[in-house]
RNA sequence: GAGCCUGUGGCGGAAUUGGUAGACGCAGCGGACUUAAAAUCCGCCGGGGUAAAACCCAUGAGGGUUCGAGUCCCUCCAGGCUCACCA
């Protein structure tokens, strides 16, 4: 050995906190806390279970088990609940606080294809990988109520919730008018016993099965029809429907898409085109509970930002119905109306023409009754372009386009006959499908008028310095007999208490919500609890046959095709079967049944995970009671942290079930989640060339020096600008947790993604921050372990100033918990370290205490080594003394006109005469008021004093 | 096009909710210890100004309310997110 080797070895310390430490001290608690069952929280009636404590549960939105590994955004979230939950125990809450997998869905299925690999292998390698890495954090998970959404235990439910909607229809008068989901039982009964009309589902406008009965039409009595009819009747009510809808069709992915998983005419997954095509399908009725999803997000406890998206996306507006008379070519009038929905029926004296979508039926009335001025190939052509242009082609194009009908209806307040026209600038999925057109008050039909040359009538009175063309703003009415002079609003009334009387039209409120496609023709998801029998009705499967197990499949590959092929259609042994095996009730067990082939979306599994968490073991019911009024109680999940990707579709969804399990007694508070928080994202850096295309970090050099950067693009030598970006794995700028962990520790980890910034903040990745947590983790170790020896160092004189700051910091720590301001904890916890030299045993106990739910390994290190024999996550939280918070002498500012000046150090209770007398006398002041005039003195005891003099 | 959010040192961010702007961390600079380095400890660290002070400027820009504005109001600029031909 070298001289200078043996030196090193001499200096080097026995027991310095680094990552080799870490490492040890981290696994060890990891595996004791596991062993312990640290953890695990009993429910209600089991061993262990303290019922008088309140409680506390605590959700993260769990992830979908990628190929790739955690990302150090999960993490994020993560963390902060891990910390609030660990501060809850202290405080002696019963800690629900769980973690699963979203495992069904279109990626895993994806990745299965490429890689030729079987989505249940490689999504179940995912999973073990997803929980070895999680579990490295030292999260207080309870592992015990672990699932997937892919386990046929849990996905039995899955499929029970779907046979309960499907088994419901809505009451829209049942609570007073609210209207609430109903078990379909009680709807045929009141059929049978003639108290309610049998006719079809008036609100269920996208009923076009197979009964063959008008719409509003009374049937008869219940006992004179036939049980195709009845069946029709009854289906059109259901929750859940099938119906011939126009879907979003994804030819790549082979899978209709709901219209929440199209973006911009593009599939969510993939970014594959998507086109518009008709087909059979398994929908929800979701926009049923329009007004109570609306409604409910006034009590909630979310973000603002959500609350606003999801109104926004329930969309309701209010306006009238309005019939216009159809007047065929040759003047006929066969008594129908082109129904139009409006916000604006104050303008209808300005509506100059109609739209309707090239869906709509009138399209086709067009060309049977055509006359002179229809173009039947013309609009044919029309039709038939429209529905071939992808949604993007829609979107890109706002050029105006469309073809006149030859037809025309009556304005019913004018008597004048207007022109129809057909355009895709109107949708066929949003209110009746057709517009009155007034382009003096709106700019799409301003542009649709001067481009077709159509009349042009103002109104509403514009401003006089009114220079643009459609006017959307308030003003009198104009050329508008009955309204003349009226505003906006009070026109608006008129006008429909005028249309009301005349019976032409009606208040209606419209929603932009649509239905929810519920149908997917892909492999990798729940298969629906439903047969067909060979009439083609269908039939749920008793309860008692669940689960419905998906079947293994060799060959997953999806048929890339515009015809929709189902992938379970491979199956045949398990699509043909009988009555008694799938086990239908009310059909002979040796009939005929083929199995729904279509599987359930991703996000089924997701819309109730967070009740199985409750009583993940329960094999009779979806959740025990006595878990659920404990857990859930009446306001659900008490915080819930995921990303605001997630602000419209899952949680969407979610509370669409928990509402229809609501009305169904299933489960008893009225919303899922009272609180609600996103955290940020974490973002990384990039660069960019001035033509804003992203350059990848390793083809990026600086010339320049750390203070002073020049980024310079290696391959052409051209200058490009560092910016935050997205991690992504094109730009080689992603993060790997478990890098970080062997680097520097899980405490140092977590530390630092909640120390960069408040948690609902976006925020890049610095690496080189991450050092500085090291070393308060560092300076927290040496505070209490004397390095060379690993002993505990302990003084017995407690000294006053350490003993202020410690009361401060557990003062600080709480509630910035509380407020999940998790960044100035920590701020707090580094102005402790940076004070306190040496503790007494008493002082490091409840120091060890308060770091605990933010470095909970080095936390119960050092409490063992404290003597403590049990885990510090189920000790208590320290106490303060409010007296300790505060400063007897304290710095009070003397401002003069508002601008610092002086200050005084006075004690803390000086009051508001002497702070005066004090500021008017200090030396500075004197100088700088002098020859002028007092005016006033504002003081503010124990805050500042204020001088107003000129 | 509509709605929402954000803008504070070289960087990440604090600011008692209208009351001393820049807590805390990173980076940087100076010093102590060391043969040297690392680690650690002490100090400095928005700009101008001064020997040092005083003082002046400063929270994207401009205006307003107020004794007092990063915080409230109006206009504008920049960036981000969401929705988007929704009648």
């Amino acid at each position: 050995m070298s001289q200078s080797e043996q030196q090193q070895t001499e200096t080097v310390p026995t027991s310095r906190y680094d990552a080799a430490m870490a490492q040890v001290i981290e696994t060890r608690w990891q595996q004791w806390w596991d062993e312990q069952g640290t953890y695990v929280q009993p429910n209600p009636g089991e061993d262990g279970f303290d019922g008088s404590k309140p409680k506390y549960f605590c959700l993260d939105m769990f992830p979908y088990p990628s190929g790739a590994g955690l990302h150090v955004g999960h993490p994020e979230g993560y963390t902060a609940t891990d910390i609030i939950c660990r501060y809850k125990k202290m405080k002696g809450f019963n800690v629900l606080h769980p973690m699963g997998w979203d495992a069904f869905g279109l990626p895993a299925e994806q990745y299965a294809i490429q890689t030729g690999v079987h989505p249940e292998v490689t999504t179940k390698t995912a999973i073990d990988n997803f929980r070895r890495q999680l579990q490295r954090f030292g999260f207080c998970y309870d592992w015990t109520r672990e699932f997937g959404t892919i386990d046929p235990e849990y996905y039995r439910w899955t499929q029970w919730v779907f046979l309960k909607v499907y088994h419901s229809w809505f009451d829209p008068e049942a609570d007073g008018g609210l209207g609430k989901a109903r078990p379909i039982n009680d709807l045929i009964k009141e059929f049978v016993d003639g108290v309610r009309p049998v006719k079809l589902n008036p609100n269920a406008v996208e009923y076009t099965g197979a009964g063959d009965l008008p719409d509003g039409t009374d049937a008869g009595p219940w006992e004179t029809l036939d049980n195709e009819t009845r069946k029709a009747v009854v289906d059109s009510y259901r929750l859940a429907y099938l119906s011939q809808q126009t879907v979003n069709w994804c030819p790549k992915l082979g899978t209709a898409l709901a219209n929440e998983e199209v973006k911009d005419g593009l599939s969510e997954r993939g970014n594959y085109p998507v086109f518009r095509k008709p087909l059979r399908q398994w929908m929800f009725r979701i926009t049923a509970y329009a007004d109570r999803l609306l409604d409910g997000l006034s009590d909630l406890d979310w973000p603002n930002s959500t609350k606003t998206q999801q109104a926004e996306w329930i969309g309701r507006s209010e306006g009238a119905e309005i019939g216009f008379p159809i007047v065929l070519p040759g003047g006929l009038e066969m008594g129908e109306s082109l129904r139009v929905f409006t916000t604006r029926p104050d303008t209808i004296y300005g509506a100059t023409y109609m739209v309707v979508a090239p869906e709509h039926g009138l399209v086709e009335m067009a060309i049977e009754f055509a006359g002179e001025d229809t173009d039947c190939d013309k609009i044919n052509e029309y039709v038939k372009t429209a529905s071939n242009r992808s949604d993007i082609e829609r979107q890109e194009n706002k050029e105006k386009t469309g073809v006149f009908l030859g037809l025309h209806v009556r304005n019913p307040v004018t008597e004048e006959l207007i022109p129809v026209w057909t355009a895709d600038y109107v949708m066929m999925s949003y209110g009746t499908g057709a517009i009155m057109a007034v382009p003096a008050q709106d700019q799409r039909d301003w542009d649709f008028a001067k481009e077709f040359d159509l009349p042009i009538v103002r109104t509403v009175t514009p401003p006089e310095d009114f220079d643009g063309e459609a006017y959307t703003g308030d003003g009198p009415a104009m050329n508008s007999e009955i309204l003349n002079g009226l505003h906006i609003e009070e026109a608006k009334n008129k006008m429909i208490d005028w249309l009301t009387k005349h019976k032409i039209g009606a208040h209606r409120v419209n929603f932009k919500l649509r239905d929810w496609l519920f149908s997917r023709q892909r492999y990798w998801g729940e298969p629906f609890p439903i047969v067909f029998d060979d009439f083609g009705n269908h039939h749920g499967v008793s309860e008692d046959s669940l689960p419905v197990k998906l079947p293994p499949l060799t060959d997953y590959q999806p048929v890339e095709s515009d015809t929709p092929m189902p992938l379970l259609g491979k199956a045949t042994d398990w699509v043909e079967t009988t009555a008694g095996k799938a086990g239908v009730d009310g059909m002979h067990s040796d009939s005929k049944v083929r199995r729904e082939t279509n599987t359930m979306p991703g996000w089924a599994g997701s819309c109730w995970y967070y009740l199985r968490y409750c009583d993940n073991k329960n094999n009779d019911q979806l959740i025990g009671d006595a878990a659920q009024d404990y857990w859930m109680g009446e306001g659900g999940v008490d915080l819930y942290i995921g990303g605001n990707e997630h602000a419209v579709l899952h949680l969407l969804y979610a509370r669409f079930w928990h509402m229809v399990m609501y009305d169904l007694d299933v489960v008893k508070s009225k919303e899922p989640f009272r609180k609600l928080f996103h955290q940020g994202m974490i973002t990384s850096h990039a660069y960019q060339r001035s033509n804003k295309a992203l350059v990848p970090i390793d083809e990026v050099e600086n010339r320049g020096t750390e203070e002073q950067p020049v980024y310079i693009e290696i391959a052409d030598n051209t200058p490009v600008e560092r910016i935050v970006a997205k991690m992504s794995k094109t730009l080689k700028n992603v993060v790997n947790p478990d890098d970080v962990i062997a680097e520097y520790g899980a405490d140092t980890f977590r530390l630092y993604e909640m120390y960069m910034g408040p948690l609902e903040a976006s925020k890049p990745w610095n690496t080189r921050d991450i050092v500085g947590l090291y070393r308060l983790v560092q300076k927290i170790w040496r505070l209490c372990i004397d390095e060379s020896t690993g002993e505990l160092r302990i003084t017995d004189n407690a000294e006053d100033t350490v003993e202020k700051q410690l009361h401060r910091m557990i003062a600080k720590v709480g509630s910035d918990i509380e407020k999940l301001s998790f960044n100035t904890a920590i701020a707090a916890m580094f102005e402790f370290v940076n004070v306190a030299k040496v503790l007494t045993k008493d002082q490091m106990e409840r120091f060890v205490r308060v770091i605990g739910p933010f470095v909970p390994h080095v936390s119960e290190e050092l409490w063992h080594k404290l003597g403590n024999e049990s885990s510090v996550a189920i000790a208590e939280w320290p106490n303060f003394e409010e007296s300790m918070l505060v400063d007897d002498e304290i710095e009070i500012p003397i401002q003069v006109m508002g601008k610092l000046r002086s200050k005084l150090h006075v004690s803390r209770d000086t009051d508001a005469k002497e702070l005066e007398a004090l500021a008017l006398a200090d030396e500075r002041i004197k100088e700088l008021i002098e020859g002028k005039t007092v005016r006033k003195v504002v003081v503010v005891p124990g805050r500042l004093v204020n001088i107003v003099a000129n």
